[in-house]
DNA sequence: GTCTATATCAGGATAGAC
DNA sequence: GTCTATCCTGATATAGAC
């Protein structure tokens, strides 16, 4: 699988940030596992920070996209538990996961970047729209956590030995559960 | 309120710990808060680790004081809803929710630190042990969410105007019904 | 596209005076 | 308990040769 440099240096960086932590992750770590020196990155990403923007990027175009179609739409239950299913589908996808899961653990690094609070934004407009502005907060609680079920299923779990689909179907179970009430 | 150095120390990391990140927090910045130089920190901790172990200690103490108390009863639907209302009551200490917070949002750059893994050890047993080995998979899931129906009453929601204590009860509902199944 | 070399800076940490 | 002064290290980033 010949891939092309600049993708290697995000899989590389993608994986470290999100072992280690953006900031306790260094340029010439990367440069390293890359095979080359720290002054190469600078050819392909011109700061640090470029190579962060460019992994979030990847998930910001389908947040959005998921957005867009949920403002277009009624609210009614069915449009709310067509959301879960559809984000369920989003997190299949091997590197949306991968990187929901970076996000998730650096969140104060990443505070001041603003494709970051992009997604930010549109997922918290995302969990308030799934309640009435009138629902009582024990409701709106709940639907706000469901797409967190989502996640959850993907790594709360991790000691057990559950195959992965049968874990998927429990987690969209359990969301579309907490989207219900 | 005349706080001893060491206590406002503490106080200030753990402000700027939360809302900047660990690693991004320089003792410079703490002592600048102070209104001290960086070496007067260390009278105070022989390092940054220091200051940092310090405060995930507070919390430490009481997770393990529940667990042993957890371990210590039958395994019952009543022992479980009693588990949530007792963590639910920790929750309500400021000191222990600014701890809960500063952890959640530094789970990264704590990753190699003795305290906190064994809180997160703790936690893992608690929520492992909610569950039967042979429960189905979305009971699993879901009851491993309870505990942070919890947390997600308290952050989850900021932009909302509803009463603290009517917050606290909603999130205790949502809980219930998460380890209820 | 990648290299070597270097500039520049900020971090944590220590020594020793007061 | 706090200060000044300083050390050492490792970070991002740039310049210019190959």
């Amino acid at each position: 699988m010949p891939e092309d440099t600049r993708t290697r240096i995000q899989d590389i960086a993608l994986r470290l940030f999100t072992e280690q932590g953006y900031e306790a992750t260094s340029l010439r770590e990367i440069a390293e596992e890359l095979g080359v020196t720290k002054a190469a990155l600078y050819y392909h990403f011109r700061t640090k920070d470029d190579i962060v923007t460019s992994l979030v990027d990847m998930r910001m175009q389908e947040i959005e996209k998921l957005l867009a179609w949920f403002r277009s739409q009624p609210r009614t239950p069915e449009t709310r538990r067509e959301l879960v299913v559809r984000y369920a589908r989003m997190l299949r996808e091997r590197r949306y996961l991968q990187i929901t899961r970076f996000l998730e653990r650096n969140q104060t690094a990443l505070r001041a970047n603003p494709e970051f609070i992009r997604i930010r934004e549109a997922l918290l407009e995302i969990t308030t729209e799934l309640s009435e502005p009138d629902d009582p907060p024990a409701v709106k609680l709940s639907r706000s956590m469901s797409l967190f079920a989502l996640h959850a299923g993907k790594w709360v779990m991790h000691s057990e030995t559950v195959p992965e689909e049968e874990m998927n179907e429990a987690a969209l179970e359990v969301a579309l559960r907490l989207v219900e009430p």
